[in-house]
DNA sequence: GTCTATATGTAGATAGAC
DNA sequence: GTCTATCTACATATAGAC
């Protein structure tokens, strides 16, 4: 077996592609720019990964899949259903920050594929639990509404994830730069949890 | 000049384009699958369409930015804010259940081509005036909290369009049916206002 | 492992018959 | 207006030298 070298080469690959995929979405990524991205040439981009679907996946599997998850994770552990709101919102926000495009590439993908993207989803699960049991025992202890949970849960992601899939449709209705959109989603760290909670609050 | 014949053949073109532009996007959308779906072959395509883009253009012209003016419009005249709300989720809803692929592709395409949408995009300006003055008139009447008007109208959107756009992810990770996933959206024509407004009365 | 060159397939678009 | 056949360009993928 090879010794642990520094595998860069694979390493480029996977973040250009990555970069190209979220840009361009599947069907709009060229091989070609993928290589030029990552400064190699498409019979190299092939030796690393024989075909694009691979490669897509490769991408999938090594980065996307876990940003989401650990999104996930931070409703682990949880105590009040008020505090998992504001945590969950707060790691939502700061992922979509660190990379505005997913949101929507996530969407699309799920889209085109559902089936391909199953073990994605399953990745949520168990923490969609306990938002569940957080909700039922907040609405027992009389804190809140009587509320569908799902649909709770529904209303939080979309508050979360809405404004980077509409990001160039609200900077341009509204007249604001990106500057100021970034200082937006700042702010919805405080005001997306405090709407949430005034709605829900009995 | 032709006298006004049935002008079917344009028609069925239209349709079919805009089916597959809206299930595969613009870069996944291959002209033989409009063809097939419009029951002929590529040349009468480009015979009425020069070409891809143009084909594109029509589609979104004829159909789409109309269907989504009509959301917009749905503000005008009204006098008081929280009506104004309910008629907003209720057209937005209304009209994604007859096209539920609408949003995710509206967002693809704004994000692929902000400057060839901004026609579609300021055709929503009236109305968003009509909104901003709705809500600074119910914070002078004390009816509801201090909120930055820009963000009501995101998150408003937000609640409308995602369910939309995670459809998949939403319907498998709460393992419902598409039949439940109709009802959820019936529901929310009146959960949906209710959850706002809860959020900034006063 | 990395390159150049090339094979193979397919998509967009046109020519020209009817 | 509608078709068949074809051109051209380009994208994925492979072969084979180094």
């Amino acid at each position: 077996m090879a010794p642990v070298k520094e595998e860069t080469t694979e390493q480029r690959i996977l973040e250009a592609a990555r970069a190209v995929f979220i840009r361009k979405g599947m069907a709009g990524t060229r091989m070609q720019e993928v290589a030029d991205e990552a400064g190699i040439n498409k019979a190299l981009l092939h030796y690393y990964f024989r075909d694009k679907q691979r490669l897509f996946e490769g991408v999938f599997k090594g980065g996307v899949e876990k940003q989401f998850g650990c999104i996930w994770d931070s409703l682990k552990g949880r105590e009040h259903l008020f505090e998992a709101i504001e945590a969950f919102v707060a790691a939502y926000l700061d992922r979509m920050t660190e990379n505005p495009q997913l949101p929507l590439f996530i969407a699309n993908e799920v889209n085109r594929d559902p089936e391909g993207l199953r073990a994605f989803i399953d990745r949520g699960m168990e923490s969609r639990q306990v938002f569940l049991r957080l909700v039922s025992e907040a609405r027992e202890r009389g804190e809140i509404i009587d509320i569908d949970p799902r649909e709770l849960l529904v209303n939080i992601m979309a508050l979360c994830a809405h404004p980077f899939i509409a990001r160039p449709m609200i900077t341009h209705i509204h007249g604001i730069t990106d500057e100021a959109f970034r200082r937006m989603i700042i702010k919805r760290r405080k005001s997306v949890p405090e709407f949430i909670i005034r709605s829900i609050r009995a």
